[in-house]
DNA sequence: AATAATAGTGAGTACTCACTCACCATTAAA
DNA sequence: TTTAATGGTGAGTGAGTACTCACTATTATT
């Protein structure tokens, strides 16, 4: 219903003073909804037209193919996705404040990512659907998690590591741990089951409460 | 390589003493392939005849149309992949065994997964990708994972919930816990990061010591 | 007021798609 | 030997497909 989420993005990444026409938004809106239910490939851009209230020709005036539309949607998801995942901001915070711990940072990561994830279920589809099909989006999504994402992450493992707070898994392993868990968790929440009644917070606090049980140092086996 | 494995499925799955002619296999192991690679809607029916080695019409004499021939692809997956998850002869083997543990039942599991995944990357591939756009597919899943997977997950978790070997979070969540831990060790492994040096037999064993930890009574901390 | 740039149009184009059908080949039953 | 059933064929079909282009409408610049 708030479509006005995706359209933000587009706008700011899509480079500069970018603004939208109206037509041109109606257009994003329309490819959205129906890539997200059908999948970009069984999809034809005279069915994006109608949906949009628009003529086919439009849409080539402002996308060269049918392809550069879907990326134009799909890339600036990535980023917004993946970047907070392990934001500046979030890290310095962790190495400033000598109070934090891996548990707090979970609980901010675990609440901005839900947000997302809530406000943006058709865009997220998209991008896991068809991540697997197009080079060039698994590039951009390789681009900014080498980049962005794992650095930051594998620093600020290693810090709790040093200080005895985390368990002494590669940081690759407790990074996967996470992640997996994490998106384990949105992707039932709002893309397998989001039919089922679900009581967030309690969610929210059990997935923190089993990441925090399986990662922390003294909770260890054997090797 | 080893695409007798795909076949045999069917062949059992497809209703008696199904024998699928040289040609029918054929059409089988290039659907799988295709399909997994470039997926089901921008796959041509005259591409997998090609690649198969056959006339067109021969897939249609087989098949009725093309979403037939996927659906005949991926259905028996959904069981064989699923239904071992929780099959009888593990759950029994919990409840007779005195000295059974859930981390005993989750290596069994996890081994066995482990193997039919590294068998079946292109069918799995499938399934993840075309579950999003199929209803029958969505509703075999259902189906299994309702009837089959739930019942006796949810039992075998109560069993050692009262024993108290287990914490005392709703068994879904530790159902959900437990799967998305699984799956996403698997995904990672042999769909997103296949190519990557692994170092199978640590990961498994650190896969069921992080959800051990995560899932056992006594490293409960408040709630 | 004249010019130019941008947004929007929709009929047209070349091509691909899933699927059909009349026909041949091989084997099995009568 | 005839009949029937099944497997296999590939040219043909109509319904789309992504994309083009000559054109109009609107707004901004000179």
């Amino acid at each position: 219903m708030d479509e006005k989420d995706y359209l933000n993005q587009m706008i700011e990444a899509g480079g500069k003073d970018a603004e939208l026409t109206p037509k041109q938004a109606k257009i994003l809106e329309a490819a959205i909804e129906i890539f997200a239910e059908r999948g970009y490939a069984s999809t034809s851009t005279s069915e994006i037209a109608k949906k949009a209230g628009v003529a086919e020709g439009t849409i080539f005036r402002h996308y060269k193919t049918k392809k550069e539309l879907l990326i134009t949607i799909v890339k600036p998801v990535i980023t917004k996705f993946a970047v907070p995942f392990f934001a500046t901001h979030f890290v310095n915070q962790v190495f400033n404040e000598k109070t934090a711990d891996y548990e707090e940072l979970l609980r901010k990561i675990i609440r901005n990512r839900f947000e997302f994830a809530q406000k943006n279920v058709p865009l997220i589809k998209i991008l896991l659907q068809e991540m697997a099909f197009h080079t060039e989006i698994q590039q951009s999504y390789q681009d900014v998690f080498k980049k962005e994402v794992f650095p930051r992450f594998d620093e600020t493992i290693k810090h709790f590591q040093a200080r005895g707070q985390l368990v002494n898994y590669p940081s690759e392993a407790i990074i996967r741990f996470t992640i997996t868990t994490i998106l384990g968790f949105l992707i039932t929440r709002f893309i397998v089951m989001p039919k089922a009644d679900w009581n967030d917070e309690a969610e929210i606090n059990r997935t923190i409460h089993f990441l925090m049980n399986g990662l922390s140092k003294g909770n260890e086996e054997r090797l």
